[in-house]
RNA sequence: CGGGGUGUAGCGCAGUCCGGUAGCGCGCUUGCUUUGGGAGCAAGAUGUCGGGGGUUCGAAUCCCUCCACCCCGACCA
């Protein structure tokens, strides 16, 4: 490729709203363009990228015995009724209507699609097991896009779907594409962990999430240096950290503490540890009363410790809190506490409330805590002796660094991830709705047992800029650069040399199978150099007069590192020999 | 969907309070000079001032009303 027939349009300063790194350097690079919120046309860099990805993936699923297939992106609303997401899915899913009225969605994903067509398709054990994937435009109309490509309305998507018949079979294709999703992230080339996810209404321990590492990730990765042990910190068990209770020896006070409204002032002022305080979460649900009829609003008390923090995914887990539930509201709280947020504590409420104390706040004494009276806390409070044991002792907090790890072998370490990749175990969800079955080799129906795999292709693309970007701008990892690498002709209207070596290093590239493209815009080597810089190009070869003069060609790395002055063959045996290098990884 | 904010040339912005017929930088076009780290000079082109309605002799500016976009908040590739 020729850069004067190629098009891109870089910019000295990013569009105003533009907010993450990624999206800005993009924007900047002309590699994306946005047409509304969350939605972006991708134009001619932005795309090799994504192909390159998609080379990948479609490569390693193929090895693994995954078959691609292509499923509508408007579906029948019909599909969707059948498993009742049709209302689940509530705002995130764009509805359309034809000319005829009727309903369809344009597809967020395809569960529905692709067990509609395992259970016309597939008939017989001996078809099995069958794996089905796309690589497809999404839509899901998220309530607030952000990041750019990172959290866009509009992505590609390679989804891809597993049928079994029965669990241990399951078991095996779930392994197998956990192992075909290592090599692709291995291949693409960024740092990334696997990490033990939330299963949600599944259940069940088999959900992976490929997290790449940026601290701009909205994710928490919890993982043990020692022991490999890694989840999502959601899932990630926190340990109680008091193995048991001492001995009560101090007296309940009810003390002073005007003003003081959160832990850490309380402690500060008290002049206490903030590990002997206790935080006070209010959550309410709704529950049906003896009749079945009325609703009743139930309030829950959770309790972690001062310096913890509420884990809503394991709280949401707790027998009556999995119904769903809401934080309460100050008119709630009022009600139940007689007393304002900021003061509230486990000691004599007003009204019952129930009352989840962490593992670690359950085997705390003398603690510090809200006195349900406004401007005073209770101190030297203890279990049994001031108030009643905890109804419900659970993990309900995130775990912070330097817990011990769950699995008993050193403690734990956080990162910041963005989820990439998802695999999970579906079971007979979907097949069981939509009554897909096989006929097994006893000849009798069995519902498929299913798991389903998730890589956000054009996320790839922000998080790996997340991930390596510097002043200058992007440093794509070369398997998915736009171009692996460039060459500057300094002085192209001019000289004639130049003209002549340059084109012959291209064609010599281009021959050993680089991917190069000829900067001949005639453009001074300032423009090309920070152009080229800013979009990312991994291997820069510079050809000028004054090069030429001595025999050489410049070869610079976009990671920094050395500029190495080679004669031009010396410069493609050197490229050759270290992308296919790079490439065999 | 709540709360806050912004819409002026492809991009970044000024002008709005105090109405008088739109400007700056980058980019773009042409010419000359320049040529190893985003060149200089000269001459140009580009605007429904987010849309609609109103007030006024006159509206980017004041009023009303839509719309779009961004930021902060209850889970996704």
């Amino acid at each position: 490729m020729r850069a004067s027939q190629f098009h891109f349009n870089t910019l000295k300063e990013a569009p105003a709203d533009a907010e993450a790194v990624s999206q800005r350097l993009m924007l900047r690079a002309g590699m994306i363009r946005k047409v509304a919120a969350g939605i972006y046309d991708y134009m001619p860099l932005a795309l090799r990228s994504i192909r390159k990805i998609e080379t990948i993936i479609r490569d390693e699923l193929n090895r693994a015995g995954a078959l691609e297939i292509s499923m509508p992106l408007v579906q029948p609303a019909e599909l969707w009724q059948e498993t009742g997401r049709w209302d689940k899915m509530g705002q995130e899913m764009l509805r359309l209507r034809d000319r005829h009225g009727r309903d369809f969605a344009f597809q967020p994903t395809s569960e529905e699609a692709v067990t509609d067509i395992a259970r016309q398709e597939l008939k017989s054990y001996r078809q099995l097991p069958c794996n089905f994937y796309q690589i497809q435009t999404k839509f899901r109309d998220e309530r607030r896009p952000r990041f750019g490509l990172m959290r866009g309305r509009e992505f590609i998507m390679k989804d891809g779907y597993s049928f079994d018949r029965d669990a241990e079979s399951a078991g095996e294709s779930y392994e197998a594409m956990y192992a075909a999703y290592r090599n692709i992230f291995d291949r693409i080339g960024l740092v990334y962990r696997a990490v033990a996810a939330d299963t949600g209404a599944i259940g069940g321990d088999r959900s992976h999430e490929f997290q790449v590492i940026a601290d701009t990730g909205e994710d928490a990765l919890v993982y043990c240096p020692d022991s490999g042990y890694a989840a999502n910190i959601e899932l990630a068990e926190a340990l109680p950290l008091i193995s048991s209770r001492v001995n009560t020896s101090a007296p309940l006070v009810k003390t002073a503490t005007p003003g003081m409204v959160a832990c850490s002032t309380v402690a500060e002022f008290l002049g206490a540890p903030l590990t002997t305080t206790v935080k006070s979460i209010v959550l309410a649900s709704d529950e049906l009363n003896d009749t079945g009829r009325d609703a009743a609003t139930v309030l829950w008390l959770l309790l972690v410790r001062g310096d913890h923090e509420l884990n809503e995914t394991k709280a949401a887990k707790i027998s009556g809190l999995d119904a769903g539930f809401h934080f309460a509201s100050e008119a709630e709280i009022i009600e139940h506490f007689g007393c304002k947020p900021g003061y509230l504590g486990p000691i004599a409420p007003r009204k019952p409330v129930r009352i989840v104390a962490d593992r670690t706040v359950a085997n705390m004494s003398d603690f510090i805590c809200g006195a349900n009276a406004e401007g005073y806390h209770y101190i030297g409070a203890n279990w049994g002796r001031d108030l009643p044991e905890p109804e419900v002792v659970a993990d309900i907090r995130n775990v912070v660094v330097g817990d011990p790890s769950p699995d008993g072998k050193g403690t734990l370490a956080i990162d910041r991830g963005i989820e990439v990749g998802h695999v999970f175990y579906l079971g007979d969800k979907y097949s069981r709705a939509m009554n897909a079955t096989f006929l097994d080799i006893d000849g009798k129906p069995r519902f498929f047992i299913m798991g389903c795999y998730g890589i956000g292709v054009t996320r790839i693309l922000g998080a790996a800029i997340e991930q390596n970007n510097d002043g200058r701008g992007i440093l794509w990892p070369t398997a998915i650069a736009p171009f692996e690498a460039v060459i500057c002709a300094v002085g192209w209207g001019k000289s004639e040399a130049v003209r002549h070596e340059a084109t012959q290093l291209y064609k010599a590239l281009r021959t050993a199978g680089i991917d190069v493209i000829l900067d001949d815009r005639d453009e001074r080597p300032g423009v090309m150099f920070a152009d080229w810089e800013l979009i990312g190009i991994p291997f820069r070869l510079t050809v000028g007069e004054r090069g030429l003069k001595e025999g050489i060609v410049e070869v610079q790395s976009r990671q920094g590192g050395m500029l190495l002055k080679l004669a031009p063959d010396e410069a493609i045996g050197y490229l050759t020999n270290l992308l296919r290098r790079q490439r065999a990884v």
